[in-house]
DNA sequence: ATAACTGTACTAGGACATATAGTACAATTA
DNA sequence: TAATTGTACTATATGTCCTAGTACAGTTAT
């Protein structure tokens, strides 16, 4: 499920973040489901639970998940997900965009991509 | 042309890069066209030389800007940029797409603003 | 040729973020 | 009752980031 590059530079708590997230935007862990408990998942990735927790509140001020004292933490609805989070992905489009755009790259080719994104993963 | 956030959590470094590949995107620094140099720079920024050309080395490994000890830092032609950087740019897209449309958004909505995007800039 | 600039490469140190280890407590569940 | 849950602390070690200073070779302007 979860993978983890120690050797990366990217702190451990955004990658466990960003592959939770990940697992909650492609339905393998489908809103409202439990997610692992902070220390069962630190157990199966081998580090520290205080490290888990720390992502378990990145993803709750994002809203893609809520967390309940003594019964667990839970993925939430895509209504749930802040406004920031709708912001942050606007802004990281249109820069992306605007990159492809001088190396080169047609916008209509960047359309189609989005569109037809899921059919054919290659290239 | 640049700004830093100094109470930003992210690098000095990185706000460095990644203004100046916008600078460059944007054709506010033309290909070919010298870059200020290190000293220069990090004097109107008023922070570190050593920060400033740490940021140079990042943009040279992406293939934005090139040095010439003696001459300067120059901005480099869009052909020169790395493939792993358009990797990374590909990889971005479909990241930030797939999300969009697990909140909801409609992949037309998406295409359209790729296509639209430097008509409007409002939300 | 001299001086001033350029990129580049070091060393050293402080400040801060990250990750670990350990402990503890209240709420929930078996 | 016992085990699990999220949460909140303290303390410590490690690495990154940034600064400061110095130095050297290549280029440019005077």
């Amino acid at each position: 499920m979860l993978s983890l590059n120690l050797r990366d530079s990217r702190p451990i708590y955004e990658q466990v973040r960003d592959g939770l997230r990940r697992l909650i935007i492609t339905g393998a862990i489908p809103p409202g489901d439990k997610l692992p408990s902070v220390r069962t998942l630190a157990g199966q990735l081998a580090i520290n639970p205080n490290t888990i927790q720390r992502s378990y509140e990145a993803l709750e001020r994002e809203g893609y998940a809520y967390s309940v004292p003594g019964k667990g933490s839970f993925a939430a609805l895509p209504q749930d997900v802040t406004e920031k989070r709708r912001r942050e992905l606007f802004g990281q489009l249109d820069a992306v965009v605007q990159e492809l755009v001088y190396l080169g790259m047609g916008r209509a080719e960047i359309a189609k991509r989005c569109m037809d994104e899921g059919k054919e993963e290659t290239q």
